[in-house]
DNA sequence: TATCAGTCAATATC
DNA sequence: GATATTGACTGATA
């Protein structure tokens, strides 16, 4: 298909009214069990599904780089003026549950860093927001649904059942019956409040504890293994989100007004030269002083996330601090070359750094020399599948014909590249705070663990 | 094999 | 009841 063709039945696609949607929410009550997402999403259900030619995919891959924030902050606006739920609009715009939703819309990832598939629900967004009959749609599929609740409520009423699991996705309710209640769900883990505190302070000291650590944690916490390592992979990319966000809200305050694209933005914040390996929002080392090759830094991405935990939990920071005891004893084999998040927020002193480290620390002591700016930063700066093919949209990708594409998504010029204040302010401020615990690091001081 | 991205879904909070 | 949070899971990738 010749870009222009595939340009115009983009345009159709994106004018016409999302078919899918109804077709995919009629069909069946999609609540019901449809596998959910998961097993929809391969041949997404969603607004295309008309358009054999063109698959969602085939949309995201040629999507331009899109304004994810923005995007969000128009869907959330859109939904709240017209009072619809994430629930509905998840599951019927894009394919999600709300939980997905709202995570998405609190915080989305930059546009670069997302992958094919991380790209998709704010393509979806996008076009949604340019048909100008989405609310009505939504709005309809909302009577919809009521009025199916309403029916089926009556029968089951009429059957004598007692009532029934009001919305969507609840498809347990067939399972009344044979569902094997002894499919026993494992009971959701959840953390106390000092368990959370202790492993972010283990996660401060080290963010990639070793399977040995890690181990220590949960024998000391009474956790499992398993919820130990996932706490620790959910934490490290969520704070990496959050980073982001932080990111922008700072480059909107300091500059508001230009679209402020955080995508585009963080494509270009370092120019050219570091191609991908920029994380974008670790932009701010790119102006790191001393031309430390800034490696799009998952160093700078943790310090930064570090101050940003500071920023958001300032209680809870007051809290740790008292137990650190300053030395962090920042490397680990595991974290070598990885995002190393610092200790404490700038002004704060010496890092909270519970102790399990004490061997921890020892057990790589040696590497843990290694120097803060590793030459090659795997992890949270290593660009993302999608950046890491080369059919990378964002900024770098000059051939790419986007004002047509723009267009269709609705998309404004790119946002500006701002440089403000702001940002050199806090990247100064996070030089310094990397500064001294270099300094700290040096030194060796023992350290506990206290839980 | 470890880590990540993306997501679900249970639970908490508003 | 809607939304936010978060532990867990799946599949991809290096």
């Amino acid at each position: 298909m010749s870009s222009s063709e595939s340009v115009k039945s983009l345009t159709e696609l994106v004018q016409q009214p999302c078919p899918t949607i109804e077709t995919s929410k009629e069909g069946k009550p999609p609540e019901s069990s449809d596998p959910p997402a998961s097993d929809s999403q391969p041949t997404t259900p969603l607004p295309l599904s008309g358009h054999s030619a063109l698959s969602i995919q085939e949309l995201v891959a040629m999507s331009p780089e899109l304004d994810t924030y923005g995007i969000t902050k128009r869907v959330k606006e859109v939904l709240t003026d017209n009072n619809l739920g994430q629930r509905l609009f998840g599951e019927t715009i894009l394919g999600l549950t709300q939980g997905s939703v709202s995570d998405l819309l609190a915080r989305p990832k930059p546009w670069h860093k997302l992958s094919l598939k991380g790209r998709e629900p704010f393509v979806r967004m996008q076009l949604w927001l340019n048909d100008p009959n989405n609310v009505e749609k939504l709005m309809d599929m909302k009577r919809l649904e009521k009025k199916a609740y309403m029916k089926r409520r009556h029968s089951s009423v009429s059957d004598s059942q007692p009532c029934e699991p009001p919305s969507v996705g609840i498809d347990y309710s067939q399972g009344a019956s044979p569902q094997p209640q002894h499919q026993l769900k494992k009971p959701r883990v959840v953390l106390a409040p000092e368990e959370k505190e202790a492993l972010k302070r283990a996660y401060q000291q080290k963010p990639y504890p070793s399977p040995k650590t890690i181990e220590e944690l949960a024998t000391q916490l009474n956790l499992k293994t398993s919820t130990v390592i996932n706490w620790f992979h959910n934490y490290r990319s969520r704070i990496r989100r959050e980073l982001f966000i932080e990111e922008i809200q700072a480059g909107s305050q300091g500059q508001a007004g230009a679209s402020d694209s955080p995508s585009a933005r963080s494509g270009r914040a370092a120019p050219s030269s570091e191609g991908d390996s920029c994380d974008g929002v670790e932009a701010t080392e790119a102006e790191e002083p001393g031309g430390t090759k800034s490696q799009g830094g998952p160093a700078d991405m943790a310090t930064a996330s570090a101050d940003r935990e500071e920023a958001t939990q300032p209680a809870e920071k007051a809290k740790a601090q008292p137990l650190s005891s300053g030395t962090p004893a920042q490397d680990d084999r595991e974290d070598a070359g990885r995002p190393r998040p610092l200790p404490e927020g700038p002004a704060a002193a010496p890092a909270p750094v519970p102790n399990l480290a004490a061997h921890a620390a020892g057990e790589d002591a040696a590497t843990s020399a290694t120097a803060p700016e590793e030459p090659e930063a795997p992890g949270a700066a290593r660009p993302g599948p999608a950046e890491r093919s080369s059919a990378l949209p964002s900024t770098s990708a000059p051939a790419r014909r986007p004002s047509s594409l723009q267009s269709l998504f609705g998309l404004p010029e790119a946002a500006g590249a701002r440089d403000n204040p702001v940002r050199k302010k806090k990247a100064a401020n996070l030089n310094s705070i990397i500064h001294r615990l270099e300094k700290a690091a040096s030194r060796e001081e023992p350290i506990e663990w206290e839980f």
